[in-house]
DNA sequence: TTGCGTGCAAAGGTTTTGCATGGCA
DNA sequence: TGCCATGCAAAACCTTTGCACGCAA
């Protein structure tokens, strides 16, 4: 449970409605573009620290593309609430996909019955090769 | 296929054989440890090309944890060699689960016919909760 | 002898932290 | 006023690269 947003103050608010409008997938880097190109001026620092808040309020979820490439956000909007979805990387050229899928539902099922190990569909990566990159 | 191993010098003997017994997975710096504990002294430099070399080779595999965290890799040894395992990764304490089990196959096939990506399985990480922890 | 392997040091990139300043309540 | 937020600079961290030296073949 989310419990105090804390202070409101201007960068969080710019911070919080480009991330929102941005639809897709974020990294720290992008989004201080988009910031820039808007002419909003906001830390670095300050980026990375609202991303982490968001995070931990439940708004947002971090993805991990490669050790030394930078992480991922994703804005968690209502339309991406639900838990039938999840993630494809394609190794060859870096995309991350997002599917909606209820078949990862019943391999969580039974991973969770047989397994013992309850998955989390929102955060999971699976990786191998995209469409485009398997024709060349 | 491998093509050439290239000279065969006291370090990558010493790294092979250290990584095979091993077992589990290992980082670069959980290596070594090891090899420090064995007396054996090797540069972090050929560590990392020799992990890399390795998995280029087919012997090796290596896994992401956490953007900041150290890269994981697991030898391949013939007993690893199928393709229907994966991983599971708690989110919790950390710990990286080996999970054998056909179920995660189907996925992959479904999701090669009707999404147009293949999973690497063997790359593939779930995300989520163990047991352990999961009582805690 | 040839050329790959090694390992130190340094650079590269991402993320975190220290600290003084500034703004919200 | 009190406390959190900000952002610069610096540190921390993992990994890669440059380069001179050493060793395998």
């Amino acid at each position: 449970m989310p419990k105090c947003d804390g202070y409101k103050t201007k960068q969080r608010e710019v911070i919080e409605k480009v991330f929102a409008l941005s639809g897709g997938h974020v990294t720290v880097d992008s989004l201080l573009e988009k910031l820039n190109k808007k002419g909003e001026s906001v830390g670095r620092t300050t980026v990375y620290r609202t991303l982490e808040k968001l995070e931990s309020e439940g708004k947002a979820r971090k993805y991990i593309s490669s050790p030394g490439e930078s992480a991922c956000y994703q804005y968690i909007s209502k339309a991406h609430q639900c838990s039938e979805h999840f993630h494809l990387k394609c190794e060859s050229c870096g995309r991350l996909i997002h599917i909606e899928c209820v078949h990862i539902t019943e391999l969580s099922k039974h991973i969770s019955d047989t397994h013992n190990f309850k998955v989390n569909n929102l955060k999971t990566v699976l990786y191998g090769v995209c469409e485009e990159c398997a024709v060349k």
